[in-house]
DNA sequence: AACGTGGTCAACCGCGAATGA
DNA sequence: TTCATTCGCGGTTGACCACGT
């Protein structure tokens, strides 16, 4: 038995889209708008076309202040700094699941971070901070062009560092992996290594003894275990995955007694984000992204700042409706 | 000119989550 | 509570294009 098909796959029609179907597409929601049925929607214009498809053709496309076109470098530097932050599928719940049942979808999370996050696209967050951008846009982007430029990067430095990697990075090949590494998506391998070559650049010679910031992750004394009902003990087996990577990677940016970034937090933050311009841009073009003599300008890449009266997170510029679902979530759970 | 190769990006597919009856 | 339907996402595909041989 398999799963019943959206539409009648015989009667739609697939592939590009002509003028004259975007031209009905984009009269009709303007008119009427999407009706909140997107299945619906085909047969009421009278396309010959999957609800979906419809859908994504106008969120991707048809919608109104879409920007096509090159990425700048300042969004380039957003992209792969919120990519290597952010887990590999964090949806935003429009219901929180209470503590009891923080089960599969977020243990995951809470295995490795040892503290919740919200569960949110990772391409939505993305995209929702580079505004006329759409997530499948910043996907083909990562995929196709700043994933390459990273990673290319990342294996001429792989290739200069190999004599001087420390123990803990070597351990890092697949044949020492346990089932629990084996078991780490590609991504959020490709994460890690990335995290980890923006370590090694930080501190080449004692990456494992220094935990290393996150920018933009969830502060620690926000949504961490000690202070929800939920326990790691609770949660079952912690993973043996890279416990002491992933905890440290996952920790976010460590807060003092205030709830703002220390100043030496601070201080990695900037660095980070200029190794990060340096993986992307080369050496000797920092600041092509607004870091300039290491610092950062404001209103560039100040998306990561901490901003206590915005969001009790403390990371994420949230929506309102975001935050308004957080602040339900802790007042009811007492986070 | 013809062919091969690689890059780009719009669109599709399948799945899990959300929603409502 | 259950089940059917719809939504929204990540991953993937394939058409198209540019470039090199």
């Amino acid at each position: 038995m398999g799963r019943a098909p959206c539409c009648d796959k015989a009667t739609v029609k697939k592939g590009p889209w002509s003028p004259e179907e975007d031209a009905m597409l984009k009269n009709y929601i303007e008119e009427h708008g999407t009706g909140g049925n997107w299945i619906a929607l085909p047969h009421k214009i009278g396309l010959k076309r999957c609800g979906k498809s419809c859908r994504l053709r106008w969120l991707n496309y048809l919608r109104p202040n879409i920007k096509h076109g090159d990425f700048t470098p300042e969004e380039d530097s957003i992209i792969c700094s919120l990519y290597i932050s952010i887990g590999s599928r964090y949806r935003l719940q429009t219901q929180l699941p209470t503590p009891s049942l923080f089960t599969t979808r977020l243990s995951l999370i809470h295995d490795h971070a040892n503290h919740y996050v919200l569960n949110m696209a990772r391409w939505s967050i993305i995209a929702a901070q580079l505004p006329g951008r759409t997530d499948n846009d910043v996907k083909n982007y990562w995929n196709t062009k700043l994933k390459k430029r990273l990673l290319g990067r990342r294996k001429d430095r792989d290739t200069h560092h190999r004599q001087s990697a420390t123990p803990a990075m070597s351990e890092m090949s697949t044949e020492n992996m346990n089932d629990g590494e084996r078991a780490l998506s590609a991504s959020a391998m490709e994460r890690i290594q990335l995290c980890m070559q923006l370590q090694e650049l930080q501190n080449p010679l004692g990456a494992h003894h220094n935990p290393l910031v996150w920018p933009g992750t969830l502060s620690s004394n926000s949504f961490n275990s000690n202070s929800s009902n939920v326990t790691v003990a609770e949660q079952g087996q912690s993973s043996s995955m890279n416990e002491p990577l992933m905890d440290a990677q996952m920790e976010g940016v460590a807060m003092d007694g205030l709830g703002s970034p220390s100043s030496a937090e601070n201080s990695n933050m900037i660095s980070m984000e200029a190794e990060l311009e340096e993986l992307l841009y080369g050496e000797g073009n920092r600041g092509k992204a607004g870091v300039v003599d290491g610092g950062v300008q404001q209103g560039d890449v100040d998306w990561w700042s901490y901003d206590q009266g915005k969001s009790p997170v403390g990371s994420w510029d949230f929506t309102p409706e975001a935050n308004a679902v957080f602040q339900d979530y802790t007042s009811v759970y007492d986070i």
